[in-house]
DNA sequence: GAATTCGCCTGCACGC
DNA sequence: TGCGTGCAGGCGAATT
């Protein structure tokens, strides 16, 4: 799923694939994919001009154009970029023609996707008031965004205007290796323990990218791996699958002991 | 405002 | 083979 680690992933192909060609045809295949911007506003922002960088924050890429304007994109569960013949993309939602003759797709067979355009990136993350980014935020702030906050800590992670950025594989991933109950509420944490999962997040994140974002190729003791039905920890013993906040949630039951 | 639940969307795995 | 069912999950709206 189209995390943090995944949207590094993705800008990087952007950038190696998309910048520094002008657009010469745009189709907006599915205009139900659009906030606040409508299919004719896109075409006119992207027709005849190119993108010269991109930048990442939480699962958000703004694609900067030479008019200063950001086309927004949030991959939803299912969406990707895809570059290349325009018969390349299954479900593409937004169809960009390069002069070069290629074309940027962006896929997203479910639709969760979103594509907008913003004057800035700043803007739109305040806005849409998304919490400090998972991998730029420092300790200082991170224990800050928690304070007073009563609720499960896996929902807290999960929450984009708590911490941007953390999806539902990688929490599980983040809890299981600081060993803390996904339902335990977040005001029960201790020092070492709110030390230990910022430790683990950015451990996991930088690990998630380093291993092209791959849960499944992450060494033998992470839960990704594990992290299917009839799965084993790791360390030893069952997985067991509960929901929490509605997601499917893996856990070690003897690793991570709920606190009361 | 915070916590919690639910529905959107559709490909796919699964069972009969 | 073919059909029906339910799951996957990011997010926002609705509810408490």
């Amino acid at each position: 799923m189209p995390e943090l680690p995944t949207l590094e992933i993705y800008k990087k192909y952007f950038d190696e694939t998309s910048l520094h060609q002008t657009i010469n045809h745009v189709q907006v295949v599915s205009p139900e994919v659009l906030v606040g911007s409508s299919s004719e506003e896109i075409k006119k922002t992207l027709l005849g001009h190119e993108f010269i960088q991109s930048r990442r924050y939480g699962k958000y890429l703004f694609a900067q154009m030479d008019n200063d304007l950001f086309l927004i994109m949030h991959f939803g569960m299912t969406g990707f970029l895809y570059y290349g013949s325009v018969d390349g993309s299954r479900y593409p939602r937004l169809l960009i023609e390069f002069s070069t003759g290629k074309f940027l797709s962006f896929d997203d067979a479910r639709k969760f996707g979103k594509l907008g355009l913003t004057r800035h990136p700043d803007e739109f993350i305040k806005e849409k008031k998304l919490g400090p980014d998972a991998l730029e935020i420092n300790f200082k702030s991170f224990k800050e965004v928690f304070k007073n906050r009563k609720g499960m800590i896996k929902p807290l992670l999960l929450n984009q205007h708590v911490l941007a950025g953390i999806g539902n594989l990688y929490a599980d991933e983040i809890l299981y290796q600081s060993r803390v109950h996904p339902l335990t509420p977040a005001h029960l944490l201790d020092k070492e323990e709110w030390e230990q999962l910022f430790n683990d997040m950015k451990r996991v994140l930088q690990k998630a990218i380093e291993y092209q974002d791959k849960p499944e190729a992450l060494p033998e003791s992470y839960l990704l791996p594990h992290r299917h039905p009839g799965g084993k920890c790791p360390a030893g013993g069952k997985l067991n699958i509960i929901p929490v906040g509605g997601r499917t949630t893996y856990f070690c039951p003897q690793r991570q002991k709920i606190k009361h």
